[in-house]
DNA sequence: AGCGCATTAGACATCGGATGACTTTGAGGG
DNA sequence: CCCTCAAAGTCATCCGATGTCTAATGCGCT
């Protein structure tokens, strides 16, 4: 018994999942029956289940069940950003990554897209077109899904797995502001990204996203020598 | 009573910290004492303390007691690569991953790197050509704190918290194995490595990087294939 | 005085019963 | 057919008992 019981009930958890073929939002036995056949107390199984719900893989709502999460494994903070005090310098940070990793995602994906996902793509990049200039967060979380997708179109698992973190993190830690110069651009430079996967286009969408992102980090510069004028 | 008493119980548990201005190692209240000051029932309490032990804010010893963590708020699978099945597609993934990241870092350690750190890498270095034939963990280890050491060399925020994860990941869902060959390749792009940080030469420091990446890249499709025929 | 081993107190681990609160569902009345 | 509401299913919470592990204590030996 080197591990404490508890951790092994999380890894028992995991196993039932992988075995059982679970997917998102698929329902586990109730507590009691769950314990039952796992050979643990209530207790446990319990500790065990809140441990995998605070990761994000399952999902726990009272009165109803325990269900498999959909963004399985990816916490809302996975990286510890929020313990980061200097948020100014994070997201400058976080977009220089960005301008280093997205390009190569992009011509990835030109690589390796299906007709269906730029279809999708085409969707997503029009729903931004139409809510560009509704303040909300709308537009936020359509970005999000915008360089989601590509990365997922990239093949590229790792990538797939981390690109949601950067962008969602940034809108997390930084709320930025947007004027009209940079709607233009954005609009732009997401044409020109679209067309590039479209086409089949690596090196094209690789140059694309790269100036989508120069050109996010330079408003973000622009925008913060405003505010601090005011 | 929106929130469910647990969620309510961890935030007190971070206030309790705060308030109490813990800092990482310290020690908490026993389970009793800390349930009844929060006025909860140790079970509660239990599912509370679980739930920040998973996202690495407390650590609980038993027999010991309940601390706060030392790297807090980075998970162990943060990016929920445990639940890809094709590991092997996922370690190249991985490592694609770092071909694209790690020059750029090691780069920028060229640039910002302090004499202090140099003296800790060539330090972490000369251990590595110290145990590279031992057998268990440690050379694993020892290379983990080699790059994420350049990652906080690198003076990015994003970087810093991202390398380590990319590494262990690695480690975690492929034991791939070493023969001769990489570990001569290994120890020479290191020296490589770090005798163009020493010199603060970005250049130098990007292409090292890029080498000894693109070494163990091609070492892993080798060493597969060697054990696959037999 | 110093060392080492055994004891013991303190702390977490695990179990399972009892009761409460919430969700879902479906039967029955309109 | 729809609405209401009661019942069943499920998680939430507390609690007491017992086991296991760690670290400190203290005793005896040298």
């Amino acid at each position: 018994m080197e591990k404490p019981l508890v951790e092994r009930t999380t890894d028992s958890i995991i196993e039932f999942i992988k075995s059982k073929n679970l997917g998102s939002g698929d329902k586990l036995p109730n507590e009691y029956t769950l314990a039952e056949s796992l050979g643990v107390g209530r207790s446990t199984l319990r500790e065990a289940v809140r441990s995998l719900a605070s990761r994000n893989i399952l999902e726990v709502r009272q009165g109803s069940g325990t269900y498999v999460s959909k963004n399985m494994g990816i916490s809302d903070d996975p990286l510890g950003f929020s313990f980061v005090k200097d948020t100014l310098k994070l997201t400058e940070d976080l977009f220089y990554l960005r301008y280093v990793l997205e390009p190569e995602v992009a011509m990835l994906a030109a690589y390796r897209r299906t007709d269906q996902e730029v279809v999708y793509l085409e969707e997503i990049a029009e729903d931004i077109e139409n809510v560009i200039n509704s303040t909300d967060q709308l537009h936020f979380e359509l970005d999000i899904e915008f360089h989601s997708l590509i990365a997922k179109m990239s093949r590229n698992i790792a990538m797939n797995h981390l690109v949601p973190v950067i962008v969602q993190s940034i809108t997390l830690y930084n709320s930025y502001y947007t004027n009209e110069q940079s709607k233009v651009e954005t609009l732009q430079s997401h044409r020109e990204i679209v067309r590039a996967i479209r086409d089949g286009d690596p090196m094209q969408a690789k140059y694309a996203m790269q100036m989508h992102i120069a050109n996010n980090q330079r408003q973000l510069k622009i925008n913060r020598q405003v505010k601090q004028k005011t």
